[in-house]
DNA sequence: TATTGACAGTTAGTATTCTAACAATTATAC
DNA sequence: GTATAATTGTTAGAATACTAACTGTCAATA
């Protein structure tokens, strides 16, 4: 007889993070963006000084450069972002955020440290601890 | 001085949610199918006996009943499912798997087992046992 | 220094999921 | 019993991310 194949780890890890997804695009919903692109205005601006270009933002969150491309198009289209060519490598683009989309930082900021709680509310210190170990340890071997 | 807002556990499981959808949709590439075909043909072979609908399926995998009529539309075409209309509610459609995926369940239980040990590969069995406790504990929650 | 390869970003086309509006059927309430 | 509401599934159209092929620029090497 076979063993039975279950997958839970799997299965929760995707339950959990498409209900995050629909969380955080819900909580921000009212400043017309998702949470995509809130995380990454947030990173843009908290990363601005470092000359950050758009394959550092498709490294960090594990999306392809045409996918970028795609999303940052919009934002500069919507006057949230530019995109500046550098003087030493006009391959790249540097991202800046523009004052239309620091407005809404700490909105959305906000917004998103709700649905972090919601996600901790239940558990102990202890457990929390544990849990961020856990995380960054699959995290870092996947 | 504002606090800083960071929000490590919703950021871990969107980034842990995406690797390890990109590692199965990989895994069974071969067989012509994603990562979420796979898990639905599965969940409905398991299930043919208690007269599935479409709406258990939305349910399961927390997705729109649009979505699940677009999917199961392309897995009817392709000859892996069928929908037959129930003689005592004509509103509903119970789901059936047909041969040409049934021989394909097992290897692709395989891949997701792959995918899933993985994931667990660097714990503990301790890690394991409070990992799972807690993701069940927040998938209740949320 | 000329060629070759690597790198950054874009485009075109595809696939998936979503929302909103809808049709048809069944359940509930008066 | 009939009107109303809830349920189930579908369609049309939008949004997002993907792959593959491409352009232009910079780096390595020979």
């Amino acid at each position: 007889m076979k063993p039975r194949k279950d997958t839970p780890y799997l299965d929760l890890f995707q339950i959990i993070g498409l209900k995050l997804k629909k969380r955080a695009d819900e909580s921000i919903k009212e400043l017309g963006l998702n949470a995509q692109q809130g995380k990454i205005i947030d990173y843009i601006y908290r990363n601005q000084d470092k000359n950050i270009i758009q394959k550092d933002l498709a490294d960090r969150f594990h999306v392809r450069g045409a996918s970028i491309t795609s999303m940052l198009q919009g934002l500069e289209k919507r006057g949230f972002i530019e995109r500046k060519i550098p003087a030493n490598n006009e391959r790249q683009k540097n991202i800046y955020v523009l004052p239309k989309a620091v407005e809404l930082i700490e909105a959305f900021n906000d917004s998103f440290q709700s649905v972090e709680d919601e996600i901790v509310q239940a558990l102990t210190a202890e457990e929390k601890r544990t849990l961020k170990e856990i995380l960054i340890k699959i995290n870092e071997r996947l």
